[in-house]
DNA sequence: GCGGTTCTGTACGGTTTCGACCGTTCGCGG
DNA sequence: CCGCGAACGGTCGAAACCGTACAGAACCGC
């Protein structure tokens, strides 16, 4: 699928992107496969291309100078990798990498900035996508402040769950606590209580959702808001809106 | 001073977007005073003005739906405040408000807007602001996983210092302990430690920063990356690059 | 099916931070 | 100069979480 058909592409935002703004970009989109921890991002590295992912997940992950370090976002066929360049920067100091396999639409660089200074309501509704990623960023800000193990353990299978097909989520305990920034084998002790709560299955490198419900309740205040922004400044939109300024 | 020159503002974004731009704006720029707490951005309530500000700091703060809070970002006068307008939303889920007391160039959202249509470099320049501002939020994140009290207490003392003239912060225990998501006896007794390392001075209502290397020194890596984005982003510009796309 | 590797379960002691208090001190308005 | 509200200093037990360690279980390649 070297030239895809805007209806056949996974990609939410692709999807929503006026007509024409796709068949632009179109000449440019190469499926590629992203396979497990591969990087996308690399920080204060300029990076030659952004992607638009199909499937698998991403994780956006800050590190301090003394190497200590957190997922700050996440990203899934919701979004975009890389959309700092839409922000004028060709360098982020966060880094990109796949949490998950999957496959994207990679864009170069060059192009997708001709495309954006071409189509300026594609460009509105890609920094629209990078405030709802403002607001992941904050919240995930608020988690780590003001939330416990269990409640940002439970907000972060929620957000994987939304990003990824199906109920199983590859994960090992050794990843989930580097993600959280919290002790491996506490992650494995909040595990057992989530699965005590019958809202997971956890099997050997495996974690599937049972019960989303129970899910989101302990995950309490703490899930939602920027899902509810996104749903709102990127679904929401019907073909006459796409890129406007307006509430 | 209802229409200032470019070479009187203080607001550093101001200062350094081209000429043409600056006098494009200038018409619409007006001073006003900013008082203790007073709000610049409603959580979910367009705002009809962005920040410019020239004087006082603000603060960032999310909030969750059962109603925990945490500061998430500075503003003070290298930047503006209420941004999102850049990315194409009214509304912002975060609040802004006057943490310190200070003076902005409030300008209206439509002339805002126009301005920036007209003038692409001036857009450029401001979307790679926001860019440090994700970066800050991002660095919040992971402050508040990884660091412990003593060394968020210390970047948050340093990045008020950097945004505002003098040694002086009027802060109470209280509000501090609000901004950083801890208890507020807890705030109490770290200052009492960086006070041992005659690195503050504490008075009631009052922190007077005495020995800002010590104070980078508690922080360690939890301070200092956002600022050298803003550094790179922003400062570093001749007036030929600036709001290109470039390293 | 054997040896090595990765992942998981569990334990222990120690540190950080919390929540809830209470008493003291400061400084302003009357 | 007195009274009162705000700010500060400090205490107690409890909870959350950490670092470290180790053993068993599951998986992988050969």
């Amino acid at each position: 699928m070297p030239h895809p058909l805007q209806s056949e592409v996974r990609n939410r935002l692709l999807k929503v992107i006026p007509q024409e703004a796709f068949e632009s970009l179109r000449p440019y989109l190469e499926l590629i496969d992203l396979a497990l921890k591969q990087s996308l991002v690399e920080p204060n590295v300029p990076n030659d291309a952004v992607y638009f992912l199909e499937s698998g997940l991403g994780s956006v992950v800050a590190q301090s100078s003394d190497g200590e370090t957190v997922e700050v976002g996440h990203v899934g066929r919701e979004g975009m990798a890389g959309y700092h360049v839409l922000l004028m920067t060709p360098t982020s100091t966060h880094r990109t990498f796949m949490q998950s396999m999957g496959s994207a639409f990679k864009v170069s660089v060059d192009p997708f900035m001709a495309a954006l200074e071409k189509h300026p309501q594609m460009r509105n509704l890609l920094l629209r996508y990078v405030h709802s990623c403002e607001v992941q960023l904050g919240h995930s800000a608020l988690a780590n402040a003001r939330y416990n193990m269990h409640e940002r353990l439970a907000r972060w299978l929620l957000m994987c769950h939304d990003r990824l097909e199906g109920d199983d989520l590859a994960l090992t305990h050794e990843f989930l606590s580097l993600m959280l920034g919290v002790r491996r084998s506490g992650v494995t002790e909040q595990l057992h209580i989530l699965e005590g709560l019958h809202a997971i299955k956890a099997t050997r490198g495996n974690i599937r959702i049972v019960d989303r419900a129970k899910l989101e309740d302990v995950a309490g205040g703490c899930y939602g808001a920027p899902e509810a922004e996104y749903k709102r400044l990127i679904e929401n939109q019907d073909a006459r809106s796409i890129g406007q300024f307006q509430v």
